[in-house]
DNA sequence: GTACATTCCTTGGCCGACCAAGTAATGGTC
DNA sequence: GACCATTACTTGGTCGGCCAAGGAATGTAC
């Protein structure tokens, strides 16, 4: 017994498994918002991903070690410093060792970098608009509230290997 | 020391976002939810993503035109290409070139592979009820409604944004 | 039937993302 | 001190995914 889903509002693009598994249509939503988000990008010259990691430089105004960047982004740490290699090689990241430990890596965007702060913010929220037009305050708090449970069921799930994920959500 | 978990993450996981958080939960989502695939899969030797394209095959007990798997696995044409050289090459897909139209490509699952359909799709479904747990039927629809709901919305962005949406007020 | 456009697929390049393995510094224990 | 585990980061490899550009067969128009 499964999937008695309506899910039949729209099928202005595909149709393959229609109302099918929620799985699939994730993976869909996933990559069609990113691929949005990339064309959105592109004019910054930085990639999809990219500005995920920007924007908690930013955020954080000081500079940042590597190790709490991967905690932040929940990324492999060498997803990171390859990431890191690029925003440098472009100016967008200035890298350099910490005094106090000899080990870790500084990281800070540089003011070139800062220049771009405000179209991606603006990008951003222009994207996560559009994605969510149409539904209203009660359906977007539903969303998000959903999205939560199923991450917290999915970080449990990761979290049996490993340690990782000390995931809360308000 | 105590091996307890450890868990004194100063911030909570979520990311940098002010007020609208769905767009960056939806990637931490669909990271987690592929993670966890991934690792189910992996005893099958099948990567992340090649799943999607053998079920499709599967599903249609002939051969396919390369081109009707691309539609409907919504990917680049180069992306299926490099997927389909390499499950050639591990054995679980054969080609062939199409006789009616010799620019074409026929693409159908190997018998070995069908050893796999089961185990594949048991991981699939126990995947999707991990996911899903502790959620009622009610909430399972609802999720699906709207993140078809979202579907629609970056479908139209993907098909119109091109030149002539441009109704985003900046 | 020749020229043009379209379709179908491949190649090469790039990036994000993973894992596995390796180096270097730090910390703890004896 | 010497020893060993842990942490922090890098490197190399592989895949999925995109774009851009190309080659080959087909379809269409003139």
């Amino acid at each position: 017994m499964t999937s008695e889903v309506p899910a039949h509002s729209d099928r202005a693009c595909h149709g393959p498994e229609g109302g099918g598994p929620v799985t699939s249509t994730l993976a869909r939503v996933f990559r069609l918002h990113r691929m949005a988000a990339g064309k959105a990008l592109r004019q910054t010259r930085l990639y999809p991903g990219q500005e995920m990691l920007m924007m908690h430089l930013w955020r954080a105004r000081d500079a940042v070690r590597q190790s709490e960047l991967i905690k932040l982004l929940e990324l492999d740490q060498s997803t990171v410093t390859k990431m890191l290699q690029r925003l440098e090689q472009a100016g967008h990241v200035r890298r350099r060792p910490d005094p106090a430990d000899r080990r870790a890596v500084l990281v800070e965007a540089t003011d070139a970098s800062c220049a771009l702060k405000a179209e991606i913010e603006d990008a951003w929220s222009s994207l996560e608009e559009r994605t969510l037009a149409g539904l209203d305050a009660a359906e977007r708090a539903a969303l998000s509230r959903l999205l939560a449970r199923v991450e917290a069921n999915l970080c449990h799930e990761a979290a049996y290997g490993e340690g990782g994920c000390a995931l809360h959500t308000g």
